[in-house]
DNA sequence: GCTTTGGTGTGATGTAGATCACATCAGTCA
DNA sequence: TGACTGATGTGATCTACATCACACCAAAGC
């Protein structure tokens, strides 16, 4: 836990300066979490109190149709917030699951921490204002790969954007991430 | 400008509380622009030193393939943010355009002075952190509906959340935003 | 007024990728 | 060790949507 709260510290200085006595501040306000694979971090249909900052492993947040058919809307990893950030931001029950790809820890922050440390410690509201811009922007380039891209190209992004992620996980995710079926994957994906 | 200036301000303070001392810091490091119909805010291969707050009227933010085939990200009109937020944010040249598709005035931000008034007035930077995290959200829905909805679906929830835009712009640019053809938007419109 | 330009509909045809149906192979567990 | 279960590849077929090629009409510019 300790080492960790030291992880996340750095994290956040990378990107804002933080004081001593901010820090102590907010460092109590998380507590720690350790998940098995194929364990949730968030549920579908139950509600969303808190995000999670990854210190290790790997998760995948994903939705369902109606019909079961599964889309995976990202991958995370060491150093990566998640949540369904819908849910919590507004208090609604999720509509997502996120579940364990490997044996993980985090971080946990409560919705109420956050918005009264950022009151608090407007360093930490700069640090998340700026993640969540980046946060933006990635989706957005998302966004425009589907929108101009076929499936061949998108995956040879992917691999580049996140060459580990192949040996990390089955193909069938990578497609669903992608938005193509397991088998049109690999007819194209030669390894 | 001072009615803009005001229209901001409650804008603002729909999402955060602002003192009149904090309101005064900040009101003048906005400056008024106005444009026409068919004319730019943002061009493909220039630098976007401002972010911008549309006070009215309605733009477009696009992209082009190499072939030329456009591509719009989004339409934005009266309280909207707007800007090429990859570029804005980590100083690059553009890879959107922005143009007007109706005569439209805007309040201008640089990044400088928005990075500035984030460190001075913690109340803007929650602001800021809070309008981002609802764009992410918003994004996410939008990959979310590309993954599972087919065109016809998508077009449907589309009026469904801006009713007003099909009298405000032609078909061609809602197929582009959907991600399909005019021809083939064209034969599930029915009106 | 006439001409040009842009918006829209619609048929015919082409195609990326989904779906269905298998086969193979590795890992896991009793 | 033998029996599942899950990951992966691959052929055959199907389908949503793109593309091409028109026609028609309203608004804008000279």
């Amino acid at each position: 836990m300790d080492e960790a709260l030291q992880k996340l510290k750095n994290h956040i200085q990378e990107t804002v300066k933080l004081s001593e006595s901010e820090w102590d501040f907010i460092a109590p306000h998380f507590s720690f979490k350790r998940l098995k694979k194929h364990q949730f971090l968030v549920q579908e249909g139950i509600d969303v109190p808190n995000e999670f900052w990854i210190v290790n492993g790997l998760v995948r947040s994903y939705f369902m149709e109606e019909n079961g058919k599964e889309h995976i809307l990202q991958f995370a990893m060491e150093n990566y917030w998640v949540s369904d950030f819908n849910a919590y931001q507004n208090h609604e029950i999720s509509t997502l699951n996120i579940d364990c790809l490997e044996d993980s820890t985090f971080l946990v922050m409560s919705f109420e921490d956050r918005e009264m440390m950022c009151e608090r410690v407007p360093a930490l509201a700069n640090f998340f204002r700026i993640k969540s811009t980046k946060g933006f922007i990635a989706l957005q380039k998302r966004v425009m790969g589907l929108m101009k891209d076929n499936a061949e190209t998108r995956y040879n992004d992917l691999i580049e954007k996140l060459p580990g992620l192949t040996q990390r996980v089955p193909k069938k995710y990578l497609a669903s991430y992608l938005g193509v079926s397991r088998e049109t994957l690999s007819r194209f994906s030669n390894d």
